[in-house]
DNA sequence: TGCAAATGTAAAGAATATTTTACATTAGTC
DNA sequence: GACTAATGTAAAATATTCTTTACATTTGCA
């Protein structure tokens, strides 16, 4: 699975550390989340897609793999 | 989190093990989802939502506690 | 009623997500 | 070059997801 995280985060400004505080997770659980070190919980993406006010599947999505 | 696969598979007339086998997972999964015992995967909101041809967020819903 | 399919549930174990602590590296600014 | 904020990364510990096996209960139907 792929993300747009970081261009998102850019997008709004905000640092790996905004981003955690704001969904409530640690910074390294966004900075591995970027780096696709593992899949997030479904209530992870939605608080993410949410804030950034786009639907879910366009900042996560499914690769051939998945 | 809240979700309505429970509805969705009766609209699609799907049995919790057709549903399983289609995205890859174990019936008890597919069970344990529908009775909320836990948040799953990003990658199987996404499967699901697919499959059903509705976005995450129709099927899957933020509660207050999370 | 009796049978079969579907669902609910539970427990143990494997796999994976997430946290915490800690340090290295990068990029920008003074 | 020195300082700071932001990012990358790593290892250990904890929490959670998901599988497997197994059995009980429900539901619909002959």
């Amino acid at each position: 699975m792929k993300n747009s995280i970081k261009v998102e985060r850019a997008i709004h400004s905000l640092t790996q550390e905004d981003l955690a505080k704001k969904i409530g997770v640690s910074r390294q659980t966004i900075n591995a989340m970027e780096a696709n070190k593992y899949v997030p919980s479904t209530v992870l993406a939605l608080k993410i897609a949410k804030l950034f006010g786009k639907p879910v599947e366009e900042i996560f999505e499914l690769s051939e793999e998945d």
